[in-house]
RNA sequence: GGCCCGUUGGUCAAGUGGUUAAGACAGUGGCCUCUCACGCCAUUAACAUCGGUUCGAAUCCGGUACGGGUCACCA
């Protein structure tokens, strides 16, 4: 077979040379141990939990060595492509904070290694499959679909390994003669690479998290260029990676297996290896058993869940730099402040086994994450949070900024600040209260008689006055108590609850269950300084009423 | 089914031949306290399993089990 002929007779329209792609694209010069490395993403129009971790893990190795991080859309597949999904890519990457050097942008590439999509490198696969065509490690296959599920079957019933080798290889020895009749036939092809691996063989190669892998040598001729021309992922990682210069691939390790067919396709195209980091997966827990988190079947994989849930963007930062780098957590408590850049990220102690996603631990960040936030940066996020999922909440809050920015700011800032919010969505049942369209009343607790309840109210309501300190305050509270038989002291209580029908605690409880609607609030007074005494007033007042 | 990867408390995990096997989340009990939220103290709970190497193994080797992944003209 001359297979320079067939190079030129499946590409006749390539005139470039690999030689002039290589002077295109030179080495970066880039500093000793910097770190080349890419986000590459196909636009499904969801960008999921894994994205967001392979990103945050090559945007740190790249930048935290003073290398490269660039995007990379691989749109090759044009059956799934969504509408859009491109600009859904970029602006929630970019939403979470991920930065590029170069890359896709929505306004189009920018960087000297481009075009950074996919389908507009065509001319460039096309350029490497031929020269693999003359070098004879790639050939066309006519097969169609039809022939090759016969294929598979036949395998199965037959139990051997699957796949396009050996005998099955049907097209991997046909004359120069059964390629152009077929060609001229008007049968589409497909340009599969000739594998000389053979199963038998197994070597090891060294991959940064996994460590020493037993690699088993590919005898599949698997699909280089498909039928419209496109590449697979395999064929267009290799010309990629290796033109924009990657150092380094950040990947799933759901790519493992194919790991032994990149080896020998960056070998046959005389391409250095870059270092492979292959990261577990995340899981979920499935009843009892774990398993890898299902586009599907689960929400809290798609990053837009997160938005809705209302978890700011830094707690689920900080929850998957928690997960990476477990040393993170120590880290951040002992510098609360700090930028996540100032973090010693180290690919060396990711697991290499999957880790399971933890709702109640994200939730625990996030309460972390808000807490150290100001009243204003809490205002802002709420307000854009409610203005996305819950309009008519971001229009009271917007009404008086400054009473809600009071309101966040409660227990806010110091050494022991509260953790009421975990999510933006906490918000509303946390501070509504402080709006009378959302003030409802929980009710009185059981236990005590109504009319002791409005006695006492009505007894505090007498001393109020607006003007008090807290410690004043609560002086006419504690006097309210003794007044109606409770026990104003609570040690004095807790020695000898049978001695008095309640405590201040209990007349505390119904003035709050007066002023808020609920059992539960932060402290009582600084929520009535808030409210301003005419509301806080009229609220007893109405309880009372409804006290009878 | 073939091949590959993985396995430390419920979860995330430190740990690289000698440790009382860290820490965090969750749970439980308590303290603080006008309730809550914090904070503090205490506490439950783990090296999948069997064998080997070794004076000594969570750590090294092998078998088994279990879990995961993959075997497309998808990435």
């Amino acid at each position: 077979m001359d297979t320079i002929a067939l190079a030129n007779y499946l590409f006749p329209d390539v005139t470039m040379t690999p030689e002039e792609l290589e002077a295109r694209f030179p080495e970066r010069n880039s500093p000793e141990g910097a770190v080349i490395t890419r986000m590459a993403p196909s636009p499904t129009g969801f960008v999921h939990l894994g994205n967001l971790v392979q990103g945050l893990i090559s945007e740190r190795m790249a930048h935290q060595s003073g290398g490269v991080l660039f995007l990379r859309v691989e749109d090759t597949d044009a059956k799934r492509e969504v509408a859009g999904a491109v600009e859904v890519l970029i602006s929630t990457l970019k939403h979470y904070g991920i930065s590029f050097d170069e890359g896709a942008t929505i306004d189009g590439d920018y960087g000297s290694y481009g075009p950074y999509r996919q389908r507009q490198r065509a001319d460039i696969y096309h350029v490497y499959a031929k020269k693999l065509v003359e070098q004879g490690d790639a050939y066309p296959c006519f097969c169609t679909e039809e022939e090759l599920t016969q294929m598979r079957e036949k395998q199965e019933a037959s139990k051997v390994n699957f796949g396009y080798y050996g005998e099955y290889a049907i097209w991997r020895d046909r004359s120069m003669e059964d390629i152009k009749a077929a060609v001229e036939a008007g049968k589409p092809w497909v340009l599969r690479f000739r594998s000389t691996g053979s199963i038998e063989n197994k070597f090891k190669y060294t991959d940064l998290v996994k460590g020493v892998l037993t690699v088993t040598e590919n005898d599949i001729d698997q699909v280089l260029l498909k039928s419209d021309g496109i590449p697979t992922y395999h064929f267009a990682h290799a010309v990629d990676d290796h033109l924009m210069r990657t150092t380094h691939v950040v990947r799933g390790d759901e790519w493992l297996p194919s790991l032994p067919f990149h080896l020998q396709l960056f070998h046959a195209l005389g391409f250095k290896l870059p270092k492979y980091v292959h990261i577990g997966p995340l899981m979920k827990m499935d009843g009892t058993s774990k398993r890898k988190l299902s586009k599907r079947k689960d929400p809290e994989l798609a990053l837009t869940y997160y938005k809705a849930e209302g978890f700011p963007v830094s707690a689920v930062y900080e929850y998957i730099m928690t997960l990476l780098n477990s040393n993170y957590e120590d880290w951040r408590k002992a510098n609360p402040t700090a930028s996540s850049d100032e973090f010693k990220f180290s690919y060396k102690k990711l697991n290499p086994a999957g880790a399971l996603f933890d709702y109640a631990k994200l939730c625990d960040v996030s309460k972390n994450e808000i807490a150290r936030m100001d009243a204003d940066t809490v205002y802002t996020l709420a307000v854009e949070y409610a203005e996305e999922f819950d309009p008519d909440f971001a229009a009271v809050l917007k009404r008086d900024p400054a009473y809600a920015k009071a309101i966040f700011a409660i227990g806010r800032g110091g050494k022991k600040p509260r953790k009421d919010l975990a999510t933006w969505k906490d918000v509303k049942p946390y501070m509504g209260f402080f709006y009378d369209e959302y003030f409802t009343s929980e009710g009185f607790p059981e236990g005590f008689d109504r009319s002791v309840i409005r006695t006492a109210l009505e007894k505090f309501l007498a001393v109020y006055d607006a003007n008090d300190d807290a410690a004043a305050w609560f002086d006419k509270v504690k006097a309210v108590t003794a007044d109606i038989g409770f026990a104003a002291d609570m040690k004095e209580y807790k020695a000898n609850p049978e001695a008095f029908p309640g405590s201040v605690a209990d007349v505390s409880t119904f003035l709050r269950v007066a002023v808020t609607g609920k059992t539960n609030s932060p402290d009582l007074y600084t929520v009535m300084q808030l409210l301003g005494s005419e509301k806080s007033v009229s609220r007893i007042r109405s309880a009372m009423e409804s006290l009878g």
